[in-house]
DNA sequence: GTGAAAGCGCTAACAA
DNA sequence: TTGTTAGCGCTTTCAC
């Protein structure tokens, strides 16, 4: 039996419109009397307002809703706190969904959230729940974060992906390296992972070198895959002198295959990733890669979003936000930075 | 304008309460006829039950909260999947919470989670707000987890810490180590840290190595602390031979510092960690540690709440589940697993 | 400055 | 089998 409105107002002998106006800070129409009064009973009653019961009224939850790929991936909790920290500046609260890159489980997230009223939408989606999608977006703001869904019409903020593929390409070419394979997970639906492929093409055909189709592996994250894939590539015709791991589960699953197929990096072969992370310049030699503003892209998707739901004016059309990549040179490419 | 449960009324032709039995599957008490019309009705108006009125009725959410410390570590993001898989068995949502270590942003936290009326919370809380939690904890279940706090009587979650920590020291003693630094956050309110250093006090007495004081560096984890304090332990006295890190973000920050000392692991020093952590392995040489099955607590975690929030019979008193450390021998104390 | 009353969208007796 | 009614705890006109 947790204590309400009416208990308070009871106990302060006003009506609950009374405590309703203290609850909202609207002191004006209000006596400094009664208002000392009130609080005075609030604090000692230790009453908490039921946020239940004034969303329902108010039609708004002050709570928005962020559904990411996966929580195990650095990119993710990274962007996360980009999230987390401008929600919590401007008075939102998030709640933090880890749709696991599943469409069934995203599904059943964004089914809950549509039940719990949030006020808006900040999703790194599967891909597979546009319709869904689409259907939200009529409701409430959704911005879309890393991965683009072209038929969705919301703000989104992604990463020049293609731009950072050139990067990496022009500084393994730059290096004596031609042959570059490159390891991505299935690439149809997920837009960054297009980009990168494009990129990676058009990067190849800019410095005048073939593309070959068998240097293009699709697989999952885990060891045994990359590795399965990594050893029969190097089996079967000319060695590639680079590999390439789409994002940082990747690119560990690689370094995992190379150390055990015994190949030395940079030597034998280099490797380079997408997204950085907390460890990869202790690892031996350290790894070079393009990392991406996650925190920063994070930040900005809720500071669009928040914006959106403020009614602040901005564009009525969906304002797409790109960042840029940044190359940062270690050593796993055959070139030490220090 | 959404569309209600008056709506779906309205357009099925038959009153509120039937259509509120038709959402809660009480198909006993309805014909074929209305029941199939009431779904029809459903599905062509795409409505979606508003989970806010429905929760204020019953008073019950379906909802549990988890706070963990900070997301950015390993630990807390398997945890967090432990806790996840599980609710979502269950049926349970989740609304995650990153306290960061902040007694103020968590309890800004715990405020909005009550407001918001959670069935129950699982929280590895930073220490400070006892008051708060056991006020808390009278009203819906909490579950501790990894830190107790002796004072709140409810369920919690533990690692049993000083076996962790002796199982370290006896692998270290055993390889002849006997100057083992430890560097630790601050431990005077945090029951893991806590026990660590009692584990390691106990550990050492019972090897009869007697305890140094200038041994025991407490320090945030970012590298600059570390190194300095690292720096200054080597300047003066009798080095250590090896370096325990109290969990995995202080290891990384070890591993840095050591090496910006030109220190070679493990001839000139041991190192060892608590927490294992995906890329542990990967590291040069592999980094030895004491890991705690974050997973598997983080399902026990749900799992309790859960069963306290249906009412489970379990016994009254508060159960404390402690879990067994594994210590995993890799290479940087001095001898190779492989 | 303050209160009475209606209602947000749903559930749950109690009737019929 | 179904409908009527009365709330859940709050906000918000509209009076006074």
């Amino acid at each position: 039996m947790p204590v309400t409105i009416s208990d308070i107002a009871r106990q302060a002998g006003v009506s609950k419109s009374t405590v309703s106006r203290y609850l909202n800070r609207r002191y004006e129409c209000m006596s400094a009397a009664t208002r000392e009064k009130i609080g005075e009973v609030i604090a000692a009653a230790d009453y908490r307002p039921n946020a239940l019961a004034r969303s329902l009224k108010q039609k708004r939850t002050h709570t928005i809703a962020a559904v990411v790929a996966n929580i195990l991936n650095p990119f993710s909790t990274s962007m996360i706190r980009g999230i987390e920290d401008f929600c919590q500046q401007a008075g939102f609260n998030l709640i933090l969904c880890n749709a696991d890159d599943q469409p069934d489980k995203e599904k059943s997230y964004l089914e809950m959230l549509l039940a719990k009223q949030v006020d808006g939408l900040i999703i790194n989606t599967a891909g597979q729940n546009k319709a869904m999608l689409q259907q939200i977006a009529a409701h409430i703001p959704v911005v879309l974060v890393d991965r683009r869904v072209p038929e969705l019409s919301c703000d989104s903020v992604t990463l020049d992906n293609r731009k950072g593929v050139a990067m990496l390409v022009d500084h393994l070419v730059g290096l004596g390296r031609r042959d570059i394979a490159l390891f991505t997970l299935p690439f149809d639906t997920v837009s960054p992972r297009l980009d990168r492929v494009t990129g990676y093409k058009a990067a190849l055909e800019r410095h005048g070198i073939p593309f070959r189709a068998e240097l293009l592996l699709e697989t999952d994250t885990s060891q045994v895959s990359v590795q399965a894939k990594l050893a029969k590539l190097l089996a079967s015709g000319p060695r590639p002198d680079a590999v390439f791991g789409f994002n940082n589960l990747m690119t560990m699953a690689i370094i995992k295959a190379v150390r055990a197929l015994k190949l030395s990096i940079p030597d034998d072969i280099a490797v380079i990733g997408f997204d950085d992370w907390e460890w990869a310049s202790l690892l031996e030699p350290p790894v070079t890669v393009v990392d991406q503003p996650a925190y920063d892209m994070g930040s900005k998707a809720a500071t669009l979003l928040i914006a959106r739901i403020q009614g602040k004016r901005i564009s009525k059309r969906p304002v797409v936000a790109v960042f840029e990549p940044k190359l940062i040179i270690r050593s796993s490419c055959g070139e030490r930075a220090d």
